[in-house]
DNA sequence: TCCAATAGTTCGGCCGTCGAAAGAATAACG
DNA sequence: CGTTATTCTTTCGACGGCCGAACTATTGGA
């Protein structure tokens, strides 16, 4: 008989705990939340493609396009993102971060990968497999939820 | 050779879809996700033990004690908890969540739990044992991350 | 050239949060 | 008992993030 209900409990857990990490690090950089998540989003993008827009960083974010500039104002306040305009469509900006904002997540992440690192080498490489897709069904799960919730009659 | 940066990515990507799944759910109830958390906190204090008082519920959200007063005013005026003073030491407040907000709990988690049970069904109970090992595992590193991030010096 | 569409920003207001101080009840001590 | 200290919670004034609406700048067509 499976216990469903611990792991549930446990993901819940999971994501309480990842949570007050990310909450307590964003105190320690005099970092919100919204900005935290913000820089995530355009690093991401850097990773796949072209840069991001304000736009398009305010859709990721669940944020209204005044939102949007205000975290862009703090974050080139404090130097970790650049904004450029677009030479071709000039009513483009192209956002960048900077190498500060790269250390930032360097030591935002490392310590937690270590952490990671060290508390999975209990785990074959079989186990890990199954894990991965645990993982990946549990997501599956929670966005298609989401996607019921957020439109039950009409598929927007 | 483990894919450890893939369970890595897997686990952001986890927290980042429930965090939407939450964030969503509240703009459906109206409710925001200090006020989800607190009736979280009071829910689970019932579970475990003496009911929630307004300074420990201030302590479990990191939340000064005049917004944990704003919190209780919005879910008491929302009909979710009550406020009741405590016979025996009048200076106490206990919280009570109403039967409102227990409905509001299964609304929030049973699609959920649903969709997990089914999502969860091709993992034999040997790889469920694997996988909540894995969980635990990462919790508590996580744990022990934020321990080490908040007091570098001394153990407070 | 004029007009609609697109991309971002600015402005005024709302509301959640904080720190400080007040309010209410209890405990300790003479 | 009464006075003072302590504990728990609420109120008050201020700050700051977020939103909707109006505004500026740029582009692409009729």
């Amino acid at each position: 008989m499976a216990d469903n209900s611990a792991l549930v409990r446990l993901l819940r857990q999971l994501t309480v705990e990842t949570d007050r990490f990310v909450e307590l690090f964003g105190e320690k950089q005099r970092m919100h939340r919204t900005d935290l998540n913000a820089l995530a989003v355009i690093m991401d993008a850097r990773w796949s493609g072209e840069p991001m827009s304000p736009s398009r960083l305010a859709e990721a974010l669940h944020l209204s396009a005044s939102a949007t500039t205000s975290v862009l104002d703090r974050l080139e306040a404090s130097g970790h993102v650049e904004r450029a305009r677009n030479p071709h469509d000039r009513r483009k900006v192209e956002l960048r971060t900077s190498d500060k904002a790269l250390e930032l997540g360097r030591g935002f992440f490392q310590p937690l990968d270590g952490a990671f690192t060290r508390a999975w080498e209990q785990f074959s490489d079989a186990d890990k497999e199954v894990i991965a897709r645990f993982l990946s069904a549990s997501i599956d799960a929670t966005v298609s939820v989401r996607a019921g919730l957020a439109s039950p009659a009409r598929p927007e």
